[in-house]
DNA sequence: CTGAAAGCGCTTACAG
DNA sequence: CTGAAAGCGCTTACAG
């Protein structure tokens, strides 16, 4: 085991580095965590040793000393295989930062400013904000307020003094839009998300500008309104498909709300995709569990979620030395994930 | 914070309860960890100072003395919905413990093998083995010669030689079918999952006995194969609704299958619940995500996760301070939970 | 059975 | 700008 322990390059310690770099074990802590005061030429050799080591900072050794951080997570009513990828990547990487994670739930706004307290109450250094607290105006001001380190997530307009991750859903949808166009397909019905949410806003907004780049206009009997819900999916999916004609396609704005459309569409004896192309949004697994398979944009949640994390905790530390913090925004890559789903209009 | 942090009782140290207690820090620390040779009397001592203190063991500060521990996943090719339920519960007890969690990927039987032996290369200090891989004997087998602490979850029949944590699926689906029963459904089919499994292989023997023990005998056209994914679903439910005669309910041996038997049901233009009663098995997140919602039982996959992870740290512990150890079988809670896709025959 | 000492790898003051 | 010292809370040998 301590031979494996080498091998993969995690024993140096900082007195490794400091020995090799011929400074001592404070420098090299200090270039560790991004502290000011280390010459140039010092900087420069600790960096070298740390990369020949393989060095890695022992994060129980460290939370040993400077006590363990604990990241709030403020969640509402997302749909649980939202959750589920969020909460993989939020615990996976607090895991590995030796950070604890805090859950609070909360459905109402008033919910929203008790939660808060709660968590601050227990102790929590920073807050995690996923959908669709992201969205709420209130919850995102008393954040702000507090000065407790804060980071959005998959909100669609971050606000400027709060850093945040997410994907850019104008083009997501955009491409996800024109790839049906490219297929073939001139008549698409849209399932618009819940109207609060960001994201719901600008899928639908991208959709309909990428029609009409395209020389199409979107009738308003080919849009229904949908809530990010299956249910809701259903009610927008037999709207659209009970209309004299049908359209070749239809764009629903996430997948749950996709995988209700195939539901009625097989309900109505159409072929999916050879009568009816299907597509979802944010590749969760529903997207894979129903049959044919959904192509979708793939929102990569998992790794939002990291990301956010690793944010809040370079925050803590760089606001514990003292140093200033400007707020991150950072964007995340999408993909279009083509499946069963959607094809060449018949 | 700090005040935050006290109130909630995790701010004594070893030293405080030593010094309440009016023993060394050592004879807690022992107490702590289950080491023999402490007499009764200071045993005691520490216990009750440790009640009064509310002291809890600072797992960064273990974590820097003995090692982080790394605790690994074997994970084959379960539905997205179990694996992220599953993973949520593991690393968050592997957060609360201070481990790492490894993660490793396999599908093939060779892959099994590879991929246990990457695990130990990688530092394994335990192996967790949720489905499919708990039923495959060649990688059980291999686990119990290499002698590494693992525990098996959700497998219907443990080995003798190996921890365990799971529900009782014979009682879980007996009593499943007996609520069929007692809202009046006397002619129920049954879409059977993946026959390598065990857990579904309980699932069906309980309810054949249930419905024999009730006065009514299966018949053969009554009962389909399925594989426990969606797609295999649907032609099973395609089998079950085609016959001249219809069952008033249909038992899935898993949620996504449920899912599809409700699909396939409004395809053909059955109310669910009224025309066809459906029930699923796990309680996973597409059991809420379809309508109507599943009635189905719960299986509390992140808490048998947590409790798996528990088992194997405590197992490391003890074979670390040369105790014994004897594999341990835990039997988790399971529930029925009724939603709108069951209801009284029509 | 029991405890004083040393140390895990890191960081916080404190001197230069 | 730089480092020697002390300490985070715990545990591993080592003496009694």
């Amino acid at each position: 085991m301590k031979a494996a322990r080498s091998e993969s390059g995690a024993s140096a310690t900082i007195w490794d580095v400091a020995k090799r770099a011929g400074v001592s074990a404070m420098t090299v802590s200090r270039v560790v965590n991004g502290s000011a005061g280390v010459s140039e030429k010092k900087r420069e050799k600790v960096v070298r040793a740390i990369d020949e080591l393989n060095y890695q900072v022992n994060v129980a050794a460290r939370a040993a000393r400077i006590g363990t951080l604990r990241v709030g997570l403020l969640y509402g009513n997302p749909s649980a295989a939202f959750l589920s990828a969020f909460l993989v990547g939020a615990l996976s990487e607090c895991g590995r930062q030796g950070a604890h994670l805090l859950l609070e739930h909360c459905d109402t706004l008033q919910g929203q400013r008790q939660a808060i307290d709660r968590l601050i109450e227990n102790g929590a250094d920073a807050i995690l904000v996923p959908p669709p607290l992201c969205d709420a105006p209130a919850a995102i001001r008393q954040l702000s307020e507090l000065g407790i380190p804060t980071v959005a997530v998959a909100t669609a307009r971050p606000s400027h003094g709060m850093s945040a991750v997410r994907i850019d859903d104008y083009e997501g949808a955009t491409m996800l839009t024109n790839y049906l166009l490219s297929q073939g397909h001139t008549d698409i019905g849209f399932v618009k998300g819940d109207p609060e949410h960001t994201p719901a806003q600008l899928r639908y907004q991208a959709f309909i500008d990428a029609m009409r780049a395209a020389g199409h206009v979107v009738p308003a009997e080919r849009v229904a309104q949908g809530m990010f819900t299956y249910r809701s999916g259903l009610r927008a999916a037999r709207e659209l498909l009970s209309q004299p004609t049908r359209p070749t396609a239809i764009f629903a704005c996430n997948d749950d709300m996709a995988a209700a459309v195939v539901a009625v569409a097989h309900g109505l004896h159409l072929r999916v995709p050879d009568d009816i192309a299907i597509c979802g949004f944010d590749d969760t697994p529903v997207a894979t569990t129903v049959w044919p398979e959904l192509t979708t944009i793939r929102q990569p949640i998992t790794e939002m979620a990291c990301s956010a994390v690793a944010l809040l905790i370079e925050h803590i530390r760089l606001q514990r030395t003292g140093h200033a913090h400007t707020p991150q925004h950072r964007l995340m890559p999408y993909t279009l994930v083509v499946r069963e789903s959607t094809g060449a209009a018949g």
